[in-house]
DNA sequence: CTCCTGACTAATA
DNA sequence: CTATTAGCCAGGA
């Protein structure tokens, strides 16, 4: 598998991968940069989703942590995140994890 | 070029 | 459970 690829090719690599994510499904970061063909790259993936424009068709809200939580990031909260992951059905455990065990998009069952 | 930062992870303690 | 350390790698100053 190629792990060299240019860092802007990569980017859309991972990109490509969250759009890839069905409704009512997650993936942690690390998944998608593994998916992606670079395991390391859990990094750029959320770099890449800060980046997003507002209207984009990227579903940045299915990606989560290892632990399946929201990752905090700077600036405002969560919260939309999780209202979005709600609307399609995702769980919430009361300390604020998705069961990835049950909610875990997997390639393999695309 | 170096140095610092971060929507990450893994391994320890 | 929390805290610390380390590895990771692209961007920005």
């Amino acid at each position: 598998m190629p792990s060299d690829l240019a860092p802007a090719a990569l980017r859309e690599r991972l990109l490509a991968v969250v759009r890839r994510i069905p409704c009512g499904w997650v993936a942690t970061y690390g998944e998608v940069a593994a998916a992606a063909g670079a395991p390391r790259a859990a990094r750029e993936v959320g770099r890449a989703l800060a980046a997003l424009p507002h209207d984009t068709d990227v579903p940045w809200w299915r990606v989560v942590n290892r632990l399946g939580e929201i990752s905090p990031r700077a600036g405002d909260g969560p919260t939309l995140q999780e209202a979005r992951l709600r609307t399609e059905q995702v769980e919430f455990d009361p300390r604020g994890r998705v069961d990835l065990d049950r909610f875990r998009w997997e390639e393999h069952l695309d």
